[in-house]
DNA sequence: ATAGGGTTAG
């Protein structure tokens, strides 16, 4: 009955609305509006927008309304606006749904401009439709004092009682870490729905303050999808992967961003593991990933580094709908590839891209020269600096780190000039580290000792081990048991470093020196790390 | 016709 009665309402507005502005014919009205319904794609929407203009219903300003918020679903605000401005004399329902195409998909001040528009234009003052997408385009540039300005609009215009302007509020004040100002709005609330309650767990999630988001959480009559999802995306920002998955697991009903929320998150968190095994959960239930589970199942896999794994995600992408092409996927994809040592798919996706980043020569150079090539590795560098790009403080960890692992010591050196010199940038103790490495590997290891006492900067553990390490390679036991000295007072629980000078004892047929290292060691409860070996 | 959730990579 009641669907009845809506549909025949439905009819009656349109039969209304058409004749007012004294339509062709109703009934190709209708079948027209019928079609905008089922429209799936921007293709489609262009046909029917063809019918709209061939049947003369251009001007219907219920067409008019249905195909601007098609346009908005399909990302197309210029297209929006183009269609528009053939609008003869725009009612204030078609221009609320213009701003609404514009401000999910356009920049803050297109939006802006296009609300003074409204206001000046049309012959009706905006009302309880036009300033939520207006407050979600300020939300979404956390942009506090415009914002702050629509509020004082929305004052004079009487519209803050409404559920949807004051939880759009809300929710702007909330992106904005106001969080005073989003409470007391949402405190005097008579009637609240899930969106207002979400836009306050969001709010405090935002700000970093988990505790009372949880509060909100718990307080809330009703909950879905989103609001365990912003919860455990908070969850597993703060490293906290236990309480984000106890919500996970009470979620009832799963969406994509939930299964997201937990991959990346573990990802992100250093469990490739438990990434690859919630990935696999989804997959199993036939579950369409997107494009952000996608990247964290790419994440997961570069730091297990498997080449078959690898190669299976490749496929399963490919035959997939995700769109390869899109920026942070290719990266994604380039840095599994390249850590998973299947280097010719990732120079071929590398190719592929049309403008080559900073990231993803990184990615590339990285691969070569982690699989020992650091030739190919130098030869990428020199063709990121002849296409122009700027070269910054982590790229040259990288071309150094490369140099080092290639014994391409003039070059490493040259770069380390052409860093400092050229581009300016004050060596890291990185950088420093990677030329400690280069000139121990090489066997300079005075120059080696000499850079890493020069420095300006306090060198980490990992620049005095690499000398140690090269003095291992070398055999120099007087710099080698300097070295270790150091080593053991910056890092004394650190096994790898007594089983280096051990190491360096044993080579010498020290077996004295070796059994007091040991007896050290034992003294200090230091247990030899496996997967270190004494000779 | 309107408000809510997600990857800054090396």
């Amino acid at each position: 009955m009641s669907v009845l009665l809506r549909s025949f309402s439905t009819a009656a507005a349109t039969a209304v609305a058409v004749s007012t502005f004294s339509s062709p014919s109703s009934s190709s009205a209708l079948s027209v509006a019928a079609l905008l319904i089922s429209c799936r794609s921007l293709r489609s929407l262009e046909q029917i927008h063809a019918r709209i203009i061939r049947k003369g219903l251009e001007q219907h300003p219920v067409i008019a309304t249905r195909f601007l918020s098609f346009c908005a679903a399909f990302s197309a605000p210029a297209y929006a606006s183009s269609a528009f401005d053939r609008l003869s004399a725009p009612n204030l329902i078609v221009w609320n749904a213009l701003l609404a195409a514009h401000a999910r998909h356009s920049p803050l001040p297109t939006t802006v401009a296009l609300f003074n528009l409204l206001r000046r234009r049309c012959s009706l003052p905006p009302d309880a439709f036009t300033f939520p997408s207006l407050l979600s385009s300020c939300s979404h540039s956390v942009a506090l004092s415009l914002g702050s300005s629509v509020h004082a609009t929305i004052l004079r215009c009487g519209l803050e009682a409404d559920v949807f302007v004051r939880t759009a509020l809300i929710d702007f004040y909330g992106k904005c870490r106001e969080l005073r100002a989003a409470r007391s709005l949402f405190d005097e609330m008579p009637k609240r729905n899930v969106v207002t309650w979400n836009a306050m767990i969001d709010g405090y999630v935002k700000s970093g303050d988990l505790v009372t988001a949880r509060q909100i959480f718990d307080k809330m009559p009703e909950r879905n999808a989103v609001s365990y999802t912003s919860l455990i995306d908070g969850y597993a920002k703060a490293g906290d992967l236990a309480s984000a998955r106890v919500l996970f697991e009470q979620l009832p009903e799963r969406d994509v961003f939930s299964w997201s929320a937990m991959i990346s998150g573990y990802a992100q968190n250093g469990q490739p593991g438990a990434a690859l095994k919630i990935f696999l959960e989804m997959y199993n239930q036939n579950i369409k990933p997107d494009e952000f589970v996608v990247v964290g199942l790419m994440s997961a896999c570069s730091q297990l580094g498997s080449l078959t794994l690898a190669k299976w995600v490749d496929l399963y992408v490919t035959r997939s709908s995700i769109d390869l092409s899109k920026a942070h996927v290719l990266a994604a994809s380039i840095d599994m590839n390249s850590k998973c040592g299947n280097m010719e798919r990732a120079a071929s996706l590398f190719e592929s891209m049309p403008n080559k980043d900073l990231i993803s020569y990184c990615s590339l150079m990285q691969g070569y020269s982690l699989h020992g090539a650091g030739d190919k590795a130098m030869g990428l560098f020199r063709q990121m600096l002849e296409e122009g790009l700027m070269p910054d403080s982590i790229t040259f960890t990288v071309v150094l780190a490369a140099c080092s692992r290639a014994g391409l010591v003039e070059e490493g050196r040259q770069c380390f000039d052409l860093m400092t010199n050229e581009h300016l940038i004050v060596p890291s103790p990185d950088h420093y580290a990677c030329m400690v490495d280069l000139l121990g590997r090489a066997g300079r290891l005075t120059e080696a000792y000499e850079l890493i006492r020069s420095m300006p900067v306090e060198p980490h553990a990992g620049a005095w081990g690499a000398l140690l390490g090269a003095c291992r390679i070398h055999g120099d036991i007087s710099l080698g048991e300097t070295i270790a000295r150091k080593l053991f007072e910056i890092e004394p629980t650190n096994a790898g470093n007594y089983v280096l000078l051990s190491n360096i004892y044993a080579v010498a047929d020290r077996w004295a020196d070796v059994s007091e290292l040991r007896t050290l060691m034992r003294g200090k409860g230091i247990r030899k790390v496996p997967g270190f070996t004494w000779i």
